[in-house]
DNA sequence: GCAAATGTTAGTCG
DNA sequence: TCGACTAACATTTG
């Protein structure tokens, strides 16, 4: 689930309950999710207050009373919960934030692919890992300046965590599908106008997608996701929302591009030459 | 039982 | 050193 509006929903519930609140302990229940010690991590939280949340791309921020950062990543499946007593914590529960209000916040992630680390700030964060502008701030400018030169298909490089932050899989197959452009074009194709319909569909898919808490079902009927299998709508094998919302006769077609499944609507998105 | 999965990153090869 | 590509990570779900 987390691409940047799933993070951003997750950002906003955790500024909710937890922005004034102390940390009171720090439970791990499974360290593998953990990138910096657990001992480090416990004593940076412990005794400190939430002063506020951010968002960078798919990761999430908690800022402390001791100008430090907790940084939450959620992997593939990673997710966030509030419980009072143990036996409500959320299934696959890795590591609870215990509140003084007696509040648990819980980082959830079934596959453990999802990481907990300590920085310094969010800026430094951004600078260790090599973070791009945030997809949500980025401009056209910035966007064509990174792209137009690079030879290589444009849909992995819109996943590049370095160029813009916060698209995923399926966040770049909707903005291409909006954008009518083919994930196989090489970057340095696009035109100048190509490069606007991007931008500007980078800027709805996130708008939407966010206004909706990530709740792919309740997206509008023009989005291309209600043709993938996992929409609990439609039942893998079925032909349910198998079809262009543009061309209700035009079937969708799944492929993999750099490693990754993608869908596409071959007369909205004309293949590369 | 088998296939697929929304993300990241280490390793390899030119 | 950079760019491009692949495999691997760990586990659940359909």
């Amino acid at each position: 689930m987390p691409e940047l509006p799933e993070v951003e929903t997750y950002r906003r519930f955790i500024d909710e309950l937890v922005v004034g609140q102390t940390i009171v302990a720090f439970e791990v229940k499974d360290a593998h999710v953990l990138a910096t010690s657990e001992d480090l991590l416990r004593h940076a939280v412990v005794g400190s207050r939430v002063t506020g949340t951010r968002r960078l791309g798919k990761n999430c921020f908690l800022e402390l009373s001791t100008g430090q950062v907790l940084v939450l990543h959620f992997g593939m499946t990673g997710d966030v919960g509030a419980y009072r007593d143990e036996h409500d914590a959320p299934r696959f529960t890795r590591v609870a934030l215990h509140l003084d209000t007696g509040l648990r916040v819980a980082f959830v992630d079934p596959r453990k692919f999802g990481r907990i680390r300590l920085a310094e700030s969010v800026e430094a964060y951004q600078k260790a890992k090599k973070i791009g502008p945030d997809a949500l701030n980025i401009t056209t400018e910035q966007l064509k300046a990174k792209l137009s030169h690079r030879k290589t298909l444009i849909k992995p490089l819109l996943l590049d965590q370095s160029i813009t932050a916060g698209l995923g899989n399926w966040i770049v197959d909707e903005v291409l599908f909006q954008a009518k452009i083919h994930p196989e074009r090489i970057a340095n194709t696009l035109t100048d106008a190509e490069f606007e319909a991007l931008h500007e569909a980078i800027q709805l898919v996130l708008t939407t997608a966010i206004k909706h808490e990530a709740t792919y079902r309740h997206f509008p009927a023009s989005f291309l996701i209600h043709a993938r299998e996992w929409d609990d709508s439609a039942t893998p094998g079925s032909d349910k929302h198998q079809f262009c919302p543009r061309h209700p006769d035009t079937g969708i077609d799944k492929n993999y591009v750099g490693g990754r499944a993608t869908y596409t609507c071959p007369v909205c998105q004309p293949a590369a030459q």
